[in-house]
Formats: structure tokens, C-alpha cells, sequence
DNA sequence: ATGAAAGCGCTAACAG
DNA sequence: CTGTTAGCGCTTTCAT
């Protein structure tokens, strides 16, 4: 409904030139006048602001990028090694992105998503950060990568990793402790009675490892066993492997730790299916606490990760580099929810 | 691992023109070797790949993008107009987001994401397509800013949005048939037996409007009635919302339409709380066919939208609009997937 | 407080 | 086929 009857000049001001000349000042003027500087004469600054608002001007932000050499844009970035289909359809990591959307967008910075698999160009990480494009990266998940993260993390300051920490790593990460949600979700099978354990998810991936590593050390120190059922994340392909696992395993195991919600919820309807009763012949843990652990027949009991406390973490830690401040990583601490499934 | 002991000059080739020096040409001929132009000498062509590649030369984007008034970056935008805390967590904008993500890598475009509240700014739209950063974009969900995105549909060619196709209208849209598939429940749900029926979900949002006109469209074809239950689409509102809404209309309806199958599994989740079954006190039809419709006890029938083909689409669209082609808008057709809950 | 001028790094005529 | 030149639109000294 705006302008319905002007002569059709299309946005006559688009540079800031453009501006100037209707302002009668020079650029450079309107530059620091829209910039907000100081040293500006509140009457020639209060003429251009109006001027601008009349015709609706924004300063191209790649001349501006160019110029400055910052372009107020972070790159968020999803490797996607193992089991490419998944992840950006992930529930968890959507949701990250999710958050991390809104604590960009709070500190003024815009987001620039890029999914990559990293099998098809070993370059992926430089090439994004090489672009010019973006001020920083974050990364989302690690994927089979470290090492490629590790590498880049010598010569790249602003740059902030999803994922695991290891032991002197030298990529600022932030995120769950899984080893030790790992032990949780073991102590809890075990303090619910199960005593022969089964790990459902696929340790390729180092966050899974660990987490499958942190039950590992809880079923060695109480006496229980714990075996490794491979399973992929992506639903499709899930339902069937671990409709095999359950099959193969029958009556030699009772308690599953499964590596996401996803997974579990998964498990239980394959559970049902096979006739096993939950909790009471299989008790069985999540790792996550997404929104769908309320809401499977019976609630998932899970180890919660606090998304929003990570981008928080993120975005944190990834402006204080940008600032030149070093960083340490942070580590969050997993929480267990008990529900009904163990 | 690579370069560990080399003298550290950090990335000594930045500039095309570095790369010129070393290559013993001119920026010129750096610039269309890299952009694969015909007219170069293909030794000279080789030795310039053979030293960019040398020393991981990556051309600046912006400034690339300045000069030649293309960025190679589309944006996608979340308007957030009802129900703010929600949509960017909620599974299907998401997995369209990642199906997007797919479409434009593959067609060699970067993607920016933006997440916007209207109601804080009414300029959202024009900010980001003023920006200067994108060559298009993409808006995920009328939300309640139709005659915002219309009034800039005029101006501005390169855009497609995900939403309801309305009689008449401007802007270019890729979505599923609502009305059809706010019909194709109904029928479902009266086929089941139901003859009160209830639709759940907010119809100030557009979409979820149209879903609730068709299905009245088939009660009052049919004899059945149908009443609408505003309900917030958040979980944590939602929940409370549903179970009152339960308790207000007890034994006074006996289908449930939810307008999204996030809707639906929470509201099963409350039916059993009240110790209603499903279908036999209450039939319920979802909306979507998220992968959460299958693991519902009992798995939930619904209306199915094609998430994969409409990020296909909103993408050959937008491609063909910056090409300068006119478009019609793409409206998918939405399909009953019946499995147990109607 | 403002103007003039010099680029940011790249591309696209235009010559040769 | 390649070099030269002139900017893209903005910011920032350096003068004034």
C-alpha cells in the first residue's frame, strides 16, 4: 500500500552518494552520519537520517564488508562425515541452530548456514573461512573430523566447535561432558537392574564413543557388561538395525543405553514390537532430552543436554575471540531425567 | 599436521594480485583463470592453478560479489509474527530448512539465515533484501505478515515463500494445498465414525486458517459439526492449552483435527491422561507426517506434506526468477496417511 | 564539522 | 591471449 502512486523510480538512492548529493554533503559525511559517529553536526545528521528513512536507503553491506574488513556475518557450518543424511535434519543440532539464530541475531551478527560433506572436499573448513564472507565460524558437531579442526585451529583464531573435549585439544569446543553422561545413564540402567548392558548408536563418532566409554566405566566398576550395537542415526536406516541387534541379542540383555532420543524412541516402538516389556524385562536411556522423551509410551527416562546453554556457550566464547580474548572451552554438565523407562 | 615447521608467513598470497606477481601476470589473468574463463592460455591457466592451489588462495568473496553485483548467497528468512518462542525449533520449518540447505548447495549458492520478529520492526523484508548480501530470498511462513510480503512481492523479483496459496495474490508461493488437506482430515476423521469435530491449532496463522476452512468445508457438507480450539503451538503452552480445552469439551466431540502432528502428539499424550481411546472415544488426524506420526501410540494418521519436494520447488522457482523468468506459484498436494489414531 | 582522496579485492571493458 | 584501466559502494585518513 506504500507509494501507490509515485512516478515509478525505483529506489533513486542506492548508494550513499546518492544520498549525499539530495543531503548536499559529501559521502563521507552521510558515512559517518549513518555510521553514528560523533563528530557529526546533529542538524546535518538529523537531515540525512530523514532523508535516508524517506527513501527507505540501506548502505550495501558488501561495500561496507569490503571496506571495513569485517563483515558482520558467522559462519555456522555441519560436517556432515558419517552418516551424511542425517544430521541437518537432526532434531538436536536443529535446534542448536535454532538458538544460535537468536544469539547471533542479538549481538547483531547474521548467520551463514553451510552443510558440507567433508569425504567430497577435504578443503571444506578453509575454503569457508578463506571466503571473506563471514568474521568467524562456528562449527557443529565434529563429526570424523578433529583432526581437520585441530589443523585449522592453529592458524585460525575465531572459531568455536560443537562437540567433545579431549585431553590438550587445541579447537575451542563447547559441550556436553559425555563421557560422564555416559556413566549416568550407565548408573541409572544398573541402579534400575539391569546388569548386561547394550549400547545402541554408532561409535564412529567421537561424542558417541565417549559417551559409550563413560558406560563402559561404570558397567567394568559394578560388575555388569556393556556390548556395542552399531546403529545409524537416520531413522530409516535405525529401525532396522536395531530390529536385528534386538533379534540377535534376545534374552542376553537388559538395559539399553541408547546414544540419542531419537534412537530410544526408535527402540521402544521396536521393543513393543518384539513384546518386550519396558521397564520390566528392558530398561532403556536416552541421551538428549528432546522434546519427544515426554511424549513416548512410556516417557523416556534421559540424560539431558542444555541446548540453550550451549549456543549461549557458543556465541560467548566465539565473540570473545573475535574480540582477541584467548578462550577456554567449557564443558557442560549433562543432568539426568528420570521418567519411566528406567 | 600439514606445514608444521615452516616459517610462519601467514597466508602470504591473500590477494589476486599476490597471486599475479608470483605467477608473473596480471591481476586480470589471475581473475579469469580462476573463473574458468575461455580466453586464457591454458600453461599460463595451469601454473595459476598450480600456485593458488600452492597457497590455498581463496578469492574474497565480497569484494568479487561487489564488483559484480551478485553475492551467491541466498537468503532465507523466519518470520516469527504469532507465537514468537516457537518456529525456529519446530521440526518442520526446520526440515525444510535442511532440505533448502540441500538445494542451494547444490545449486552452488551459500545460504543466510535470518530470524525475524515483525512485530520489532515492520521493515524486516526490505532490511534484508536492501542488505545487499543476497541475490534473493526465500521466506519460510506468511506468518501473519501477508500484506508486508505482498507489498514487497511488487517491488522486488527475486523471491519465493513457503505458504498458502490465496486467490489473486502477488507474491510467489510454494505449498501444500491446506484447504484440500484440512478436508482430506475431516473426511478421514467423519469416515472413522466421528461426528464433533474439533480443530486444534491457531487460525490466526494463514495456513492453519485454511486447514480449519476445509475441514469445515466437509462438516458442513456432511451434517458433522466442528468447533475451533486455539492452541498455541509450543509444547509447554500447548499442553496446558490442550488439556483444558479437553476438559471444556468432554464428551462433546469425539474427532480431533490437530493442525500440526507436533499438536497431535501432545494431544494424544493428554487423551490418555483423561483416559479417552484412541480411535475408539476419539478419532485424531495430524498434519505433516513428521517422523514423530510413527512413533505415536498408536502411530498417528495424518495429512502428509511433501517437505522434500516443496524446498525443491521453492528453489527452482527462486532460480528461475533470478534468471528473469515469470512464475507461477506451486501448489503441492497434501496426502492421507492412515494409520492408526482415525 | 566536513570535504577530498585513496583504496578494500575483485571483475569487466577496452586495447593491444 | 593478456595487460591496463576504471570502478562496485563504502570507510577512513588527511586536510581544511
Amino acid at each position: 500500500m506504500a507509494n501507490s502512486d509515485e512516478t515509478p523510480v525505483r529506489r533513486p538512492v542506492r548508494t550513499i552518494t546518492d544520498l549525499a548529493r539530495l543531503a548536499g554533503v559529501s559521502p563521507g559525511t552521510v558515512s559517518r552520519a549513518l555510521a553514528g559517529k560523533s563528530l557529526v553536526n546533529t542538524k546535518t545528521r538529523e537531515k540525512i537520517e530523514a532523508i535516508a528513512r524517506e527513501h527507505g536507503f540501506r548502505p550495501n553491506q558488501m561495500a561496507s564488508g569490503l571496506r571495513r574488513r569485517k563483515t558482520g556475518v558467522i559462519g555456522v557450518v555441519i560436517p556432515l562425515g558419517h552418516d551424511t543424511r542425517q544430521q541437518i535434519s537432526d532434531t538436536f543440532f536443529m535446534t542448536l541452530l535454532g538458538f544460535l539464530a537468536d544469539e547471533l541475531t542479538r549481538h547483531g551478527y547474521d548467520l551463514m548456514l553451510r552443510r558440507v560433506v567433508p569425504g567430497a572436499d577435504a578443503d571444506w573448513l578453509d575454503r569457508f573461512i578463506g571466503s571473506g564472507m563471514i568474521d568467524g565460524v562456528i562449527v557443529i558437531g565434529q563429526s570424523d573430523q578433529y583432526d581437520r579442526i585441530e589443523d585449522v585451529a592453529d592458524g585460525y583464531g575465531p572459531m568455536v566447535v560443537w562437540g567433545n573435549h579431549t585431553e590438550g585439544q587445541r579447537h575451542c569446543v563447547v559441550g556436553t561432558d559425555n563421557r560422564l553422561g555416559g556413566r549416568i545413564a550407565a548408573e541409572r540402567l544398573i541402579a534400575a537392574g539391569a546388569i548386561r548392558l547394550a549400547f545402541l548408536g554408532d561409535t564412529t563418532a567421537i561424542e558417541f564413543a565417549a559417551r559409550f566409554a563413560g558406560a563402559q566405566d561404570i558397567a567394568g566398576r559394578m560388575g555388569a557388561s556393556i556390548i556395542a550395537l552399531p546403529t545409524h542415526l537416520s531413522p530409516d536406516r535405525a529401525n532396522e538395525e536395531i530390529a536385528a541387534h534386538l533379534a540377535a541379542t534376545a534374552g542376553r540383555i537388559d538395559g539399553i543405553f541408547a546414544a540419542t532420543d531419537t534412537l530410544a524412541a526408535l527402540c521402544l516402538t521396536e521393543l513393543r514390537n518384539c513384546g518386550l516389556a519396558v521397564p520390566d524385562d528392558i530398561r532403556l536411556v536416552g541421551f538428549d532430552d528432546l522434546p519427544i522423551a515426554r511424549q513416548t509410551v512410556p516417557p523416556l527416562t534421559t540424560v539431558r543436554q542444555d541446548i540453550a546453554a550451549g549456543a549461549h556457550g557458543l556465541v560467548d566464547l566465539l565473540l570473545r575471540r573475535l574480540a582477541g580474548e584467548p578462550t577456554e572451552s567449557l564443558v557442560l554438565p549433562p543432568q539426568l531425567v528420570v521418567r519411566q523407562t528406567a
